[in-house]
Formats: structure tokens, C-alpha cells, sequence
DNA sequence: GTATAAACTTAGATGTATCTAACAAATAAG
DNA sequence: CTTATTTGTTAGATACATCTAAGTTTATAC
């Protein structure tokens, strides 16, 4: 049933790179890639010889790389166990949002399917993680809404906070000491063209500038804009 | 605070494996260590050449291996984080005692203090495990209580079982099928001297004959004989 | 007490995951 | 278009975790 070749914890966390960085559709300059991972680019040059010959990723000499079909399906489960080991963590077990992407990203490659699809039961099948980001299902199928960011909107626009861009422990306390969380209403009340700082009236009462660098992390939605 | 010189799984499990089969305290041959973990002696030759440099262990050529204090007491973190895991397991997910070890082989290894004293909170600080084995403190300190086997009872002995010696899946799926779990009162009806075979009465009601290999894992205590 | 067996060690090989140094291709600049 | 610069590749080295094959030491048997 389950045809068992198991990549290394390694091998998994370059198939997740490769995926975060092509939106699981397009490709990744080797550069990119050896960046996003820490490691300098002829380790990128040996994996990519590894997982090609496992038939996960594509890739020739001076071009960029994508996954195959397999190397995407492998790819959305290992996210799939992260993100739900993240909601996990925060709804069961009281932890920030900012503590759990570190925890997650050792949790995710536990060996067990039933232990994450116990998480998946507690939780009630969440859609999304306490990033606002989409959980992939058992097929490796994921919901690819491209929300914009704060920084694309323009001036009155009147919007939700559906997500975040990055997950780093600093920026989500940045966050949290502003206390902006997911779902909160937010106005623009003015942007400023030079540097693109953007003044916000949250929940209609609070006034706060942000600048450009949070602005380009915070995913939003329009609110109706009917009344 | 934390002198963060931090070891690999494999060193961890090498740790621990001398640590269960010294009690703590003892030495243990390299053959034995070898059978243990499964691999092979030349193997455990350099994985302690390893340890002898980090401090963690004493081993002179052709003599037995013991811990150092220092090795003794990360030892004991590992297995309190194992412990914890299997507790939480169960009691908090809903596991089967039976399915948690080899999870918790693999989530005793995830780099985070905060994610296990989560857990020992949630669970109230627990001092055993499933299987009925002492969760070592923060200190890396175990209470060394020394249960004796079934097997080692006589004819007529009334006991509680307080914990098994050996977590397989295959054994705990055996006792599962007869309802024979942690806390049960037992009475040794009779002892075949042939093959060890003993007799057992199970809550004052049930009786059921146990093989010598079945009663040498489970461990007892004598209930009072006042009465 | 020597012979045999068992346990242990050393040497050398393999595969993973990484690096640096040196070279090659593609891109950008002038 | 030729020359830098950036990007990418190859070759060779190191550390970890394991193995097999070949010796050594210790323990056991006769
Ligand atoms: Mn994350
Ligand atoms: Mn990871
Ligand atoms: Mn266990
Ligand atoms: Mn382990």
C-alpha cells in the first residue's frame, strides 16, 4: 500500500524549500534555493543530484529548478504535517504563534501518519494554520489563494488581516506587541509615497504607522465593499 | 545558562540505550550494547571513541562501558522527554499504551525544553510513564525502585501489577487481548516448576495461565499482607 | 596449560551532508 | 562585441554513522 522509500529529514527540507519558493508551480534559481537553505551552492548541486535520481525535482545544468508530480505530493505532506503540528501547538497546547514554527519544523518529520492525523481530529480538520496559511490535505492538494499584501493597497481600502508572510519568532512578536493578530480590521488612513509607510486605523478606534518591511508581510482581504 | 554543546539523535540513543541497560549505575559490554541497538560491534567502537572525547562515557580497550556523571544525567533527560512524550500520548491524544513507544523513539529527540515542561505541565507532572516506568526530574535524578518479576513470585503471593518491562507493540497487544493492564490485583494460584508456567487469578474473578516469557516482563508489588 | 571460541579492536570502505577552491557558463556593463 | 560580474558546476576534502574483513585479547573447554 504505502510504497515506503523514506527521504531523510534533509531531503525533506529541500523538497519543502523548493516548494515554498515556487508556490509549488513554477521554479527556483539554484541561488535562491541555496540562500533560503543556509547552505552554500554546491550542496544545492549535490541534493538536486539525489532527488533527481529519486525523480522528485527537475532539473538541468544553468536552469532552474522545479518538483515532478511525486516531488510536489511529498512536498505538500511534509508542509501538511507542519502546519497542523503549528495549530497543534497553539490551540492544544497554548503556545504563541511566534514559538511554534521552530518546534514544527523538527515535529514535521516525525515518522508516524496516525500521530498527525490524530492532530488533524483534535483540531477538527483546520483549514488553515495560526499563520493564516493553508493546511494541504491527505492528497497533497492546497488551497492556493494568493492573498495581496498590506503594502499593495491602496489609500481607504478597507480590510482584513487574513495572514502573514514570514513566521520568524522577532517579526510575530513585533506583531504581537502592537497587538495585531489574524482577523483584524484594518483601514488605510493614508500611504506614504516615498518610503511607503502606511498609516492604519485598526478596528476602527487604534492608529498605528507601519512601515514598508511589515507592510510587504501582512496578507489582507477587502472587505465588502457594499454599505 | 544552558552550555548549548548539543549531541546528534544517534549519540542521544546510544546515551540512552547504556543508561536502560546499566540501570545508571553499572557497566555493560559492548556486545551487548551492539545487540541492543542493532549494529554492529566495530560500530560502537567509534561511537564510543566519540563519547569518551565529549566526556559522556568511561571505556578502557576491552573493558566494559559505563556513563559518566555528566553522560548519566543527559541520558536521563532523554528518557524523561521519552517518558513525558508517551504520558502525553496517552493521556492527552488517546493513544493506545502499545502504539506510543515509537513515536516517542522519535519526538524524545526534538530540540526544545519549553515543548516537553508543556507537557509535563498539561499532565501535572506525572512520575510514571504508561508502562508504568519513573520519569526522571529536570536534574536528570530517577527514583530507583526495583520491581520485582512476576516470575519471581510464589505460590499463593496477592500482587498489583505497577509496570511492564518492555514496551514492544507485539507484547502489549498480548496483554490488551486478556484485559491485563497497569494497577490489576493478582493472585499466583500455582507455579509449574517444568516450565515456569504460573497460574494466575485476575481481580479475584479471572483466571488465565501465563508462559515464563510473559511473566518475566511484568513487574509487581506485594499487596499487604495484613488482612 | 594449550587449544578453541567468543568478544573486542583496527583498518579500510561506503553513503550522506556539508564545505572550499577552482573552473565554466550566462548575464550585465560598457 | 568584448569584458566583468554573477551564477552555476566539478573536484576533492571533512565529519558522521555505518559496514566487512582481518587481526588481538580474553574467556572457556578440554
Ligand atoms: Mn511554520
Ligand atoms: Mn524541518
Ligand atoms: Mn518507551
Ligand atoms: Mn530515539
Amino acid at each position: 500500500m504505502y510504497f515506503c522509500f523514506v527521504n531523510s529529514n534533509t531531503e525533506e527540507n529541500y523538497l519543502k524549500a523548493i516548494f515554498l519558493l515556487t508556490d509549488g508551480v513554477s521554479e527556483v534559481q539554484p541561488k535562491e534555493l541555496s540562500e533560503s537553505l543556509g547552505v552554500k551552492m554546491p550542496t544545492i548541486n549535490s541534493m538536486m543530484k539525489r532527488l533527481l535520481e529519486k525523480g522528485l525535482v527537475e532539473h538541468t545544468s544553468y536552469r532552474p529548478i522545479s518538483l515532478t508530480k511525486s516531488g510536489k505530493k511529498m512536498a505538500a505532506l511534509i508542509i501538511r504535517k507542519h502546519r497542523l503540528t503549528e495549530m497543534f501547538l497553539v490551540e492544544k497546547m497554548e503556545f504563541g504563534w511566534e514559538e511554534v514554527h521552530e518546534i514544527a519544523e523538527q515535529v514535521e518529520h516525525i515518522k508516524s501518519p496516525i500521530f498527525f492525523e490524530k492532530m488533524n481530529e483534535m483540531l477538527g480538520s483546520p483549514k488553515q494554520d495560526p499563520h493564516g496559511s493553508s493546511i494541504p490535505d491527505l492528497n497533497g492538494n492546497i488551497d492556493n489563494v494568493n492573498y495581496p499584501k498590506l503594502s499593495d493597497c491602496e489609500k481607504n481600502a478597507e480590510l482584513r488581516l487574513v495572514a502573514v508572510n514570514n513566521s520568524s519568532e522577532d517579526f510575530l512578536k513585533f506583531l504581537n506587541a502592537r497587538k495585531i493578530s489574524l482577523g483584524l480590521r484594518m483601514k488605510v488612513l493614508s500611504v506614504e509615497s516615498f518610503d511607503g509607510n502606511m498609516t492604519i486605523l485598526f478596528n476602527e478606534k487604534r492608529e498605528e504607522v507601519l512601515s514598508k518591511i511589515v507592510c510587504d508581510r501582512l496578507l489582507v482581504t477587502q472587505l465588502n465593499p457594499s454599505k
